[in-house]
DNA sequence: CTGTTAGCGCTTTCAC
DNA sequence: GTGAAAGCGCTAACAG
């Protein structure tokens, strides 16, 4: 590989000439550049992005860590990060976080191979973040609280979110409600539980334990759970999936057992997948501003690498979308 | 931030034994080892990737360089390649070529910043590709043919994907068939659009040209296509869509106009897309092995990085997948 | 406008 | 078993 050195001698000039010519410094005369280019050129010359990197102390990238590249689940939310970063300048890359401490992600996080990043993959340990957090370098995480200084947070109202799903199906007329939950370990989850809770409170419904099924957020987990209600007949009137994947799960032991949804069953689920729409009744949901939390994540870096300040927490809102999974009943 | 100087005074050892006890070297005592160790720990201290980086001109990451990071399309492909880029010990970056040569993609590819590289970005051109196979890390392109000592190749099928696709439909009695293509620039649908010619050459039915509709891969370009179909009264017995997307467009189109698929008309569309399973009626379509592709083009990488020889170009079959949007008909 | 030079933080050879 | 020192390829302060 020919490097600067090379150039220069070929270029016949000194090797800062060269750096300054290729950088389009406007100390260095047309004819000069000229020179230095040609050269580059004829020795196939390509700068060394570490070598440069290094001596800046400045990547010109930020990183977004996500628990699994490959999830259609981020779709929106990259595109939303993608889009300021690019509009910033800056580069982006996306890493996986697949394999824990060994990961790429957590070797981006704690080589300081990166000038920002934002976080959303739960297999990276808090003491792993809070660690990267020491560097200066500003971090946004999604999908949990942590408080530290260089530690910023978009996060949508799921709580919120819960709530409206569960009142959407009470303004519906449905005292019978149950909720089939994601993994207890999930953020996400617990908050939506939360607003379901608090809905039937301030509604006067009471809960009843035996229509809160733990599962998973996966298809095959929302028919699973889906299943075991079926079969115990304990069918509630409604049921309120912790997300859209476990609903379509859902929908398809009801499809089986031909229980009409909505006609002897309300559902409704969250996230507003694409499959969503498509499936058989379309899903009535919540939507999250996917799109939004990533572009406000990637705003908050350049930012906060712009040496301004801002808050340390945003949260924004869900949104209903009405389609046919819920149907109207009387008192029952 | 602590660099290694920083440890070595402190664990009050010289610069190289740091280098050497980090690094888990067999030279170091126990002793020594487990005090720098304690120092590093103190001083917060984490190692600069670049610096490392750069000294072993190796950078144990490799990338995927995408045309758009977003897109749900390449769930599969990803997956296959984080499965063996892990596998192998290595980091899998991930970066969008939006942006042209101005992009991360492309900033990766030519300033040296990966040891190996799997492209599938049609808006990188030949040229800097070409010119990127000359730093001598081996590249793999997945979405056209060049020739080139360090370039390879692993493609699917496509022509035989699009030949199966049609004599389906012909042997489900079609002899009217019309073809909706993609972008006339894809690669893709060039070779699938060849597929089709030569099934219909092969049983001696006519090509008929007011049956070759362009469109654009998109679901809105399918469904337009379709209705310009309909509104001409020129409907063909059967549809072979150039990818899944538009046959879902064309779906809403037949739809609206109270066309039955696969009654009044049979559809059959390309890629296997997620929604194909759920849309209605499901929808007969031609599958990619998506992760196969990524998976053995990662493997590629390894086996090239290991001074293994191997083939320039793989070629991979397509496999077709029954649903419902293809009926029978006797002769027409 | 151009050249000299001192590092960026790390790895690794060589000498002790 | 440990340390001194060279240098990876580049940038930028400084001197001319």
């Amino acid at each position: 590989m020919a490097t600067i050195k090379d150039v220069a001698k070929r270029a016949g000039v000194a090797i800062s000439t060269v750096s300054y010519a290729l950088n389009n410094s406007p100390r260095i005369s047309a004819a000069t550049k000229k020179k230095v280019e040609e050269a580059a050129k004829a020795l196939n010359y390509k700068k060394n992005g570490f070598a440069s990197d290094l001596k800046r102390t400045k990547t010109n990238t930020i990183a977004l860590l996500l628990s699994d590249l490959s999830g259609p689940f981020y779709s929106d939310l990259i595109q939303g990060v993608q889009d300021v970063t690019s509009a910033n300048g800056y580069d982006l890359i996306a890493c996986s976080s697949i394999g824990g401490v060994q990961s790429t992600a957590v070797k981006f996080l704690t080589e300081k191979r990166v000038d920002g990043a934002i976080i959303l993959a739960h297999n990276i340990s808090d003491a792993i973040t809070l660690d990267a957090a020491q560097h200066g370098s500003p971090l946004v995480v999604l999908d949990r609280y942590l408080e530290n200084e260089s530690i910023y947070h978009v996060e949508v109202d799921n709580i919120q979110g819960g709530y409206h799903a569960t009142e959407y199906l009470i303004n519906h007329g449905h005292k019978q409600i149950a909720y089939i939950s994601g993994p207890a370990a999930s953020h996400d989850n617990v908050q939506r539980y939360k607003g379901y809770r608090k809905a039937l409170e301030n509604y006067k419904i009471t809960y009843q334990s035996k229509w809160d099924i733990a599962s998973d957020f996966t298809r095959e987990g929302g028919y699973r759970a889906t299943k075991l209600l079926i079969a115990q007949r304990n069918l509630p009137r409604a049921i309120f999936y912790a997300n859209d994947e476990m609903a379509v799960g859902g929908l398809q032991a009801f499809k089986e057992n031909k229980i009409s949804v909505p006609d002897d069953i309300s559902i409704i689920g969250y996230d507003d997948i694409q499959l969503s729409e498509y499936v058989s009744p379309p899903l009535t949901t919540i939507k999250q501003p996917k799109y939004e939390v990533g572009a406000l994540a990637a705003h908050l870096i350049f930012q906060l690498l712009g040496g301004e300040k801002t808050d340390h927490h945003y949260k924004l809102s869900t949104e209903l979308v009405e389609r046919k999974s819920v149907r109207h009943v009387s008192d029952e």
